[in-house]
RNA sequence: GGAGAGUUGGCAGAGUGGUCGAAUGCGGUGGUCUUGAAAACCAUUGAGGCUUCACGGUUUCCAGAGGUUCGAAUCCUCUACUCUCCGCCA
């Protein structure tokens, strides 16, 4: 949520920042209207809670009073129905309005102006044809797109031995080095949360379209685990010295994929269910910056491990997603495709995620503020896995496995 | 799934429809004392909104949402969660 501070100090600012982000000028001018209309109608409220307060006497009060009180309590009543009607309208409408950017982000309409940071390690010279990796999978055996389709329909994945199992060591070893390398606390955390989780996150109200919904229920099928890590604080208050707190988890992530028919469907790229390994941190907000980078490190850090070829992407502020400041994405090198992939997102929230969440902290035993909240895939592991293969492989269509897997998947098995 | 009990400030725990934002204890913060610390003692200590340059003013909040009443932490209804017992179960 924007800081409704902000929104009034700086109105013309923000609203060119946002504007830079596709929100329509009419839907933000009708929300600074919505705020002035709001707080006349609280200023209004008061008054007359006030007025009646002033009027209620220590003990019981006499039948003349109590007419008088009746009268006055009748007033205050309608005059909070009007507020509650304009508190909910007000509500609704900045529940829909994105983050702005930050000042340092490329302005731009959508991807296409994204901006390269940096490219590290270098694609791979192939004296053969790269297969993709749908087709290495299929004829290792380590897919089964076919029967996946039998089970669950189109866009499901089906690991089959050697390949399922890779699919898990990729994920332990994501989870090993972030847990002892990077200092990130392991979560196992449900894959069905509550609107009221996703409303924090900022995946609704907006994008219910994008989610699978329990019939009859409040209960979600999680896009994502940064909903599940960054609520884990909902409505805490965190003590500021333990800031930065850093919390990973695996976790299954559903995506319905509306609009995207026809994209990516040979493979796993993009599925309606994926594995990924998110990372999330709560961090006092002058840290949120350099938490960022770090961040961004620590995701980068499985790919170098992994030896894969990738770059570092900064989204314009036309791409940025709903709720990001700033977000950098690790692309990653895809033969088949002679393309960079999307492997993995890590952005700053600033305090709008901390805001709806009412994720606050201390510090000295007074409250500080919103913390900021960080996240960044470390790393989708379907995606993971399909460029592990493409990149590895070898003219007889086998795997050569990095070397930081020889631990989990034994010496005989690093070299295929 | 059935039966019962509960949900109050950072924690524990009072609270009979008006004097309750709420006793008390612990904890936190500041201070006195002390070479220093502990102990003891004194003071202070919830959160949000609106308003103000500021001091301050004002309002709301006792799980959540409704209701009764001139007036609700207290009465009623629904929902969520916690605990105990029974049943079922990986």
């Amino acid at each position: 949520m924007i800081n409704p501070q902000h929104l009034r100090d700086n109105t013309e600012a923000l609203k060119q920042s946002l504007l830079t982000k596709g929100v329509d000028a009419g839907e933000f001018d009708n929300y600074v209207a919505l705020d002035q209309k709001w707080r006349a109608v609280t200023q209004e409220t008061e008054v007359l809670q006030q007025e009646r307060n002033a009027s209620i006497p220590k003990g019981k009060p006499s039948p003349e009073e109590q007419t008088k009180l009746a009268e006055l309590s009748k007033s205050v009543k309608a005059k909070q129905a009007e507020l509650q009607v304009v508190a909910e309208e007000l509500k609704t409408k900045a529940m829909e309005i994105p983050n702005a950017p930050l000042p340092d982000v490329p302005v731009g309409k959508d991807e296409s102006e994204n901006k390269v940071i940096r490219e590290v390690g270098t694609p791979r010279k192939f004296d053969f044809e790269p297969k993709s990796h749908e087709v290495l999978a299929e004829e290792l055996g380590w897919l089964d797109m076919e029967r996946a389709t039998k089970i669950s329909g189109s866009r499901f994945a089906l690991f089959m031995g050697a390949g399922a199992k890779l699919e898990r060591v990729l994920t332990q070893f994501m989870l090993d080095k972030h847990t002892t390398e990077h200092g990130y606390t392991e979560v196992q955390a449900a894959a069905l949360v509550q609107s009221s989780a996703l409303e924090g996150t900022g995946q609704l109200p907006k994008f219910a379209d994008d989610l699978y919904r329990m019939e009859g229920l409040d209960l979600w099928l999680s896009p994502t685990a940064e909903v599940q890590l960054t609520n884990l604080y909902q409505g805490e208050i965190l003590e500021g010295p333990s800031l930065p707190l850093r919390y990973v988890a695996h976790a299954p992530c559903f995506r319905k994929e509306a609009g995207s028919y026809g994209k990516d469907m040979k493979g796993i790229i993009r599925n309606h269910q994926f594995d990924k390994v998110e990372l999330v941190q709560f961090v006092r907000p002058e840290d949120s910056s350099a938490g960022l980078e770090k961040l961004l490190g620590h995701a980068e850090a499985i790919l170098q491990a992994l030896e894969l070829p990738y770059r570092v992407v900064e989204l314009c502020t036309g791409d940025l997603g709903f709720s990001a400041a700033k977000t950098y994405d690790l692309e990653v090198w895809f033969p088949s495709q002679n393309a960079y992939r999307e492997i993995s997102s890590c952005s700053n929230f600033l305090d709008f995620q901390a805001r709806r969440a009412m994720i606050r902290y201390k510090e000295e035993g007074k409250v500080s503020g919103y913390v900021h909240t960080l996240n960044g895939s470390g790393l989708a592991v379907g995606r993971t896995f399909a460029a592990l293969l493409e990149n590895s492989q070898t003219d007889t269509g086998n795997i050569n496995h990095p070397r930081a897997l020889v631990p989990y998947l034994g010496q005989e098995n690093a070299i295929v």
